[in-house]
DNA sequence: TAGTGGTCTAGACCACAGC
DNA sequence: CTGTGGTCTAGACCACTAG
């Protein structure tokens, strides 16, 4: 850490002793003017190492009361959820994509679509992917086209509408919705599998217009999450 | 936003114009000393406020080239587990905690409680969380008693372990499974729930010291996440 | 090599909350 | 009222990198 700057070693040493338990929820940390004495360096740098903790969330400050030991977070975890060409490609599978159906239809009240609020016609892919010789999820896509008029050029045979959005439209604002299934025999037949699955519902707006809407299952795989100590986030 | 600091406003500008689409993935924003001059300030304040956007992820920085407009990553998202407890109250239903079974057993190798990597005995609880009158989650948990002795002395009875611990007992890493399980017949009729069942498996350190696991099964609820664009942690 | 962002200084004034 | 953090300035030097 020797290499990195003045105040990335002053945050690091100040979450180390927060970490480690040696300074515990509700302890006051030294006052700027004591940190500046002990790095012998200037106000401004202490700031933006301290500042940097509380956007952290590890502590929380308070004028003329000082910086103090914030108490963990238990409500929040950062969930990956990761592209699954790339969760597939990181396990060192090869990834494909089989298109099965593709349709434009008018966009219907309720529904899982109805959380976009779409307008117009809403273009509608069905495909599977697929993880080395096997089916990994099966994917049902609803795009706005109200919203993506240029989606209505690709015919997502080889490229799946995910990679597709990632690549073409921005999004600001995603809900999602995890639950678990028995799987249709439509659905077992696809995936190759007929126990219980792992369904993500995902949709994705941008600045409150509808993009997209997806339904992918899960062969039963499981998704695995990782949380630390106050991952903050507002 | 008139009453907020002059950096809070150029980063709610700028994050505006990103946020609005008007500057769209890749586009390169001014430069510090362009800022300096739209705004009348010094380069330490623009700075202060580019830094920010960076640090949220809106944007990336690279030297002599610029600033420039991230793409939205679609892999994080911010997960709300709710203390079951206050998830079901928040339901406006009653909620109450059932204990099964209780033991002290010695730690085994394997199984479950192998992340934590526990040393002496382990406390063992089963336990149901009923919302209303209805099963809502059967909760099998593990309790490290070398890194919490004071666990052997509560019996759970009217307490469920989580809210126990998270009393007592601070967390500083959490990993979390999700996955979907057709039940066994003791789930099954534990749970009045014969289908597919969610599955939360939990696992918490304090300082690499593993302090307990817990296996969640829901009654085929769903848990639902929001996420915003570029939510940010590290 | 030139221009950008990264960092830092030694001041300053202010708002706010404890005392 | 006092002392804290919040903000800002007008400089400066440096590291990196695009051209």
């Amino acid at each position: 850490m020797s290499g990195a700057s003045l105040h990335q070693r002053i945050t690091a040493d100040l979450g180390g002793e927060i970490r480690s338990g040696a300074w515990p929820p509700g302890h006051r940390i030294p006052f700027e003017h004591e940190l500046m004495a002990r790095y012998g360096c200037a106000r401004a740098t202490v700031n933006k190492a301290v500042h940097a903790l509380a956007v952290q969330g590890l502590v929380e400050r308070r004028r003329k009361a000082g910086t103090f030991v914030a108490a963990p977070h238990i409500t929040s975890a950062v969930l990956q959820i990761p592209d699954i060409r790339a969760e597939i490609e990181s396990r060192g599978q090869r990834y494909a994509w089989a298109r099965l159906a593709w349709r434009i239809r008018p966009a219907r009240p309720g529904g899982d679509e109805a959380p976009l609020d779409p307008a117009g016609d809403l273009l509608q892919v069905k495909g599977l992917h697929i993880a080395g010789a096997r089916p990994f999820a099966l994917e049902e896509r609803l795009i706005n086209l109200a919203a993506v008029p240029k989606a209505a050029d690709c015919e997502f045979k080889h490229v799946a509408p995910g990679a597709w959005l990632l690549a073409h439209v921005a999004w600001t604002e995603a809900r999602h919705e995890i639950s678990a299934i028995n799987p249709d025999p439509e659905t077992a037949a696809a995936l190759s599998h007929a126990r219980a699955c792992l369904v993500l519902k995902r949709w994705t707006w941008r600045q409150q217009a509808g993009i997209t809407f997806a339904r992918q299952v899960f062969a039963a795989e499981t998704i695995e999450l990782t949380a630390r100590f106050t991952p903050g986030g507002p």
